[in-house]
Parts: C-alpha cells; sequence; structure tokens
DNA sequence: ATTCTAAATGAAAATCATTTTCATTTACTA
DNA sequence: TAGTAAATGAAAATGATTTTCATTTAGAAT
C-alpha cells in the first residue's frame, strides 16, 4: 500500500522524503479518520524532524492524487482529513465522539439529473453526510 | 416578516434591540445567501452603531431558533449563512461563482433507515448538498 | 561517486474567521 | 422611574490553515 503511493507521487513528479514517507506509514496505518494535527503527532513520533506545515502540504498532494478525502466535522466548519482511498463513499459521523462510519450506495444519481434539468446547473459532485449518535455513544448517555 | 420574527424573540425572552431589527431586515429583504460579514456591512449602513460581533450573536440566536440555516461554502470549510426560513431543503452550489439554490425532495429517509440498522447509528440530521456551474457561468466559459 | 537544481522543508510570521473578555449601555419589567 | 439581566462593542484571544523565506535535500545529470 505505502510502496504503491510512493511509486505514483514518483511517476508524478514528487519528490518522496522520510517525512512524506512517514505521514504515508501514518495514514495507512489508521483505521480511523485523523486530522492533520493527529497524522502530525504521530508522524512526530516515528520521525522526529517533521512539522505540521509539511503534514499539511503532504495532505494536499495526497487529496489532489485522490488517495485521501476529507470530512466535514459535524460541528460545521473545519475540515477534517480521513484515509482509504476507495470507491465512491460518503460518511456517517457520531455527534458526541466524532467516530466516522464510511458507506456506499447513495444513490443520488436520480435527484442530480432532476436537478440539472430544474435548474440548468451542470451537476459536478455531491456532497452527503449522517449526523447521529452511535452505539456506544447511546449506552453511555442512558446509564 | 421582520415584526413576526420579533414578537418570537420577545416571547423567547430575547431582547429587542436596533442591532437585531437591523441584522433582520437586512436578511429579510435579500433573496441571498449571505456571509457575517455581508450582513454586517449591509446593517452597518442602515444603523451605524453595531458590530460585527453582534451580527454573529444575532445569527447565532436566529439559528437556534431556526430561521435561518447554514450553507458550508463550496471550497469546503467555512459555513456561510443563509436566509428564508422554510421546510427541509438543501442547496446547489455554483462552484464559480458561488450562486445558491434551494431545492426540496431529497428522499433521504430510506438510506437513512438503512444506516440505522446496519451500524446501530441513531441518525439526526444528514447534510446534502450539490456542487455544480450554474447557467451564466456555463455562458461565461464557452465564449 | 559528485555535482547541480528544482522541489521540499520548517520556523516563524501572517491570515482570517470566529470567539472570548469585560467594562459600559440599554430594553424591558415591576 | 428605577433596577437588573441581557446586550453591546472594542480589543484581545483563539486556532486552524497559509505564506514567507532561508536552508536542506532527492533525484537527475554528469
Ligand atoms: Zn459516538
Ligand atoms: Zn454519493
Ligand atoms: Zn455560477
Ligand atoms: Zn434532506
Amino acid at each position: 500500500m505505502v510502496r504503491r503511493v510512493i511509486t505514483l507521487l514518483r511517476r508524478r513528479g514528487y519528490k518522496v522524503t522520510p517525512q512524506r514517507r512517514a505521514i504515508l506509514r501514518v495514514i495507512v496505518d489508521s483505521q480511523e479518520h485523523l486530522t492533520p494535527a493527529d497524522i502530525y503527532e504521530r508522524a512526530h513520533k516515528e520521525y522526529t524532524g517533521i512539522g505540521l506545515v509539511t503534514v499539511y502540504r503532504t495532505l494536499d498532494i495526497l487529496d489532489k492524487l485522490g488517495l485521501i478525502c476529507e470530512v466535514h466535522a459535524e460541528d460545521g466548519r473545519r475540515s477534517y482529513l480521513l484515509t482509504r482511498p476507495s470507491e465512491h463513499h460518503h460518511h456517517l459521523i457520531c455527534s458526541d465522539c466524532g467516530k466516522v462510519v464510511d458507506f456506499t450506495g447513495c444513490r443520488l444519481g436520480e435527484l442530480e439529473k432532476r436537478l440539472s434539468r430544474e435548474t440548468g446547473f451542470e451537476v459536478e459532485s455531491h456532497l452527503l453526510e449522517f449526523i447521529g449518535c452511535c452505539p456506544s455513544c447511546q449506552k453511555a448517555a442512558s446509564t
């Protein structure tokens, strides 16, 4: 996985630095969605000579290459980063603890067509998120 | 319209100040979606003694009362404010000029049920936005 | 292996929207 | 009319992200 990304980076003309390796390893190793700060913290343990700025810059590249995607946090505004390149999918986010679950099958094609027809917009993409309370936070709340 | 909101504010224990009146008038008068800064700028013309902070605070209240709603800007992150209390609806946003069009009928109930079933989440709400290019920007692009 | 150069890095400063603080003012209630 | 909690605004604080710029370095060329 890491090797594949590294090859892609080289092919696209990006240099492969120890910082980028460290960041990649963190992202690939994690099953969860991480903020730039999270990634910085973890990568820093593995490779001390790394700065938060570099994390931001590397994430930009990975995003541009479609290797990672974003979550808009449940409190609105700030956008967070998440791992896992994959097919078209969306997020279900716990408003309590921030846990993120991916899901596929949004089936928004028809709605998109309708909107195009009605408004004349050329629709390019969509953002869909469900906000709710995850099982463990439900339990915690009911005790 | 303005009067209705004012009554509601009083009923809920909020005081009605000239600043709030000015902000309200701006929001009600506008057909477009405005940022706090936009609203501040306009309200300031009408009533000089007003600060941006008050705009933020008033918008919070109006949001809490469900009288206005938010748009998450197409560039990601920053959240913008928009007018018009209304039924459940979503936004179609032009990635070029920022124009926002409302639409209703998202029909996400079934998907919501499926997700609840599959993940155990108690789904509370959802965020749906379509991003695209509006008719006038399409024209502009093709010239 | 050595050299060369554009790309990458990080510390620090800059941005910029939003929030907090706090002293002062004011809308409403009694 | 007076009393009080709520509201206000100036200024400072926050906090995430971006920019700047001097220095380092990956990878290509020799
Ligand atoms: Zn949770
Ligand atoms: Zn989708
Ligand atoms: Zn447009
Ligand atoms: Zn909906």
